[in-house]
DNA sequence: GACGATGTTGGCAC
DNA sequence: GGTGCCAACATCGT
């Protein structure tokens, strides 16, 4: 589920609620979400204040009056601030006013009060000149744009859309790219990812915002999630191989190593 | 019921 | 340094 315009959306439903409210108290559920300690990191947070709400890559970043609780939403990972605690409640904050819950079937997710990992640039912000540089690797570039120390926030859906847009195969040498074939990378990164924030992200099976709204841009897949359907472009049907052990979309045709 | 795949990431061996 | 394989977990489709 959640890629950078994911999160980016939850961020950005999400902060209107936590934005100067206190943390009464905070209780987590599973070893895997919040691992160690559990009741002390509760109390940690007991009586904090949230001043800001961010995204970083695809991590959430709640900054409060005394450190910072970083979250990341794993595969099905759900930040929401209404409803009722159910089977994959996690973690329930309850704030000075209102309730923060954290939803995650398959526990991949992860809240913890420390920083986010070293993180490449952020896709939406790098100039051309530095992906350019960044590109002089020897990997296939799907793999590259898999890789969160390369960028920060680009997973399967929106890789496989952004090498559709860019009519770049997936297996292609990072470092062998042309200049403009670069340069149409660059842009397409930017275009989908700008594009999928303004439809509220993909909902592909159970993404929802912190409101519980669903996003529309799986409406706009191009490549994701549709093997052997026309190519919009020529007709020819998409392929789906294995790449970095992830399964990958793409056009035969228009998409040239 | 078994099996494989799923939006993520990290560790290991080679 | 890059890649393949496996691991964590729950759910869903075949």
């Amino acid at each position: 589920m959640p890629e950078l315009p994911e999160v980016e959306t939850v961020v950005r439903t999400v902060a209107p609620y936590l934005t100067g409210r206190r943390i009464v108290s905070a209780r987590f559920t599973s070893r895997f979400v919040t691992p160690g300690n559990r009741s002390s990191l509760a109390a940690r947070l007991a009586g904090r204040a949230v001043q800001r709400v961010h995204r970083r890559g695809k991590f959430i970043v709640l900054t409060l009056d005394q450190g910072a609780l970083t979250i990341h939403l794993g595969m099905t990972g759900k930040l929401l601030v209404s409803g009722d605690p159910g089977k994959h409640t996690h973690a329930i904050f309850t704030l000075d006013h209102g309730v923060l819950l954290y939803d995650d079937p398959r526990q991949f997710g992860r809240i913890a009060l420390a920083p986010e990992p070293p993180l490449g640039p952020e896709p939406l912000e790098i100039s051309l000149e530095d992906f350019r540089a960044r590109l002089r690797r020897k990997a296939r570039i799907k793999a590259l744009l898999l890789n969160q120390k390369f960028l920060a926030g680009l997973g399967n859906i929106y890789a496989d859309e952004s090498l559709f847009a860019a009519g770049i195969h997936p297996l292609a040498s990072a470092a062998k790219l042309s200049a403009a074939r670069a340069a149409r990378l660059h842009q397409a990164i930017r275009e989908i990812l700008s594009e999928a924030i303004a439809l509220g992200g993909s909902s592909i099976s159970d993404y929802v915002d912190a409101q519980g709204q669903r996003g529309w841009f799986q409406v706009r897949h191009r490549a994701y999630g549709r093997e052997g359907q026309p190519c919009v472009s020529c007709g020819t049907p998409i392929r789906k191989i294995l790449v970095a052990q992830r399964g990958t979309h793409f056009c035969p045709k228009c998409q040239k190593r």
